[in-house]
DNA sequence: ATTCTAACA
DNA sequence: TGTTAGTA
């Protein structure tokens, strides 16, 4: 399929499809005319590389793990390049900072939305409503 | 109508 | 990222 296609279905804008491949995320190969085609088993991985980029993940990490998301199940270690171990890890302590963060303002969100609630309940002001 | 590259906002 | 230009 071309780029629009791809764009469709996996829901990324062909400007970041173009951009993915800028940084070796994924290498469609091309028509005669210079059009990019892209195989169908590249529709799930580029959901996957939007998935971890989306959760903040630089993608020159996510290219490390790209070799991982080869097979849907079976994770392959083998391949594991050297500092890649403390890279992730430090990635995964961000990760969870994050997911805190995000917890936080979620729970505030919540309260600020019952306020709200309370509000709409109560009678409105005398005066022009 | 769709895509391409490069570049600017 | 959006978008524009001039093409193929």
């Amino acid at each position: 399929m071309r780029i629009g296609e791809l764009s469709k279905q996996t829901g990324v804008a062909t400007r970041m499809l173009r951009y993915y491949e800028e940084q070796g995320l994924i290498t469609p190969r091309r028509l005669d005319n210079g059009y990019r085609v892209y195989d169908d088993y590249l529709v799930d991985r580029v959901r996957k590389i939007r998935g971890l980029i989306d959760s903040g993940i630089p993608t020159r990490i996510v290219s490390c793990i790209l070799p991982c998301l080869g097979h849907p199940d079976s994770i392959v270690a083998e391949n594991a390049e050297p500092g890649l171990f403390d890279l992730l890890e430090a990635e995964r302590d961000r990760m969870s900072e994050k997911i805190d963060f995000l917890t936080q303002n979620r729970d505030a969100i919540t309260e600020y939305l019952r306020a709200l609630e309370r509000a709409a309940s109560q009678p409105m002001g005398t005066k022009a409503g």
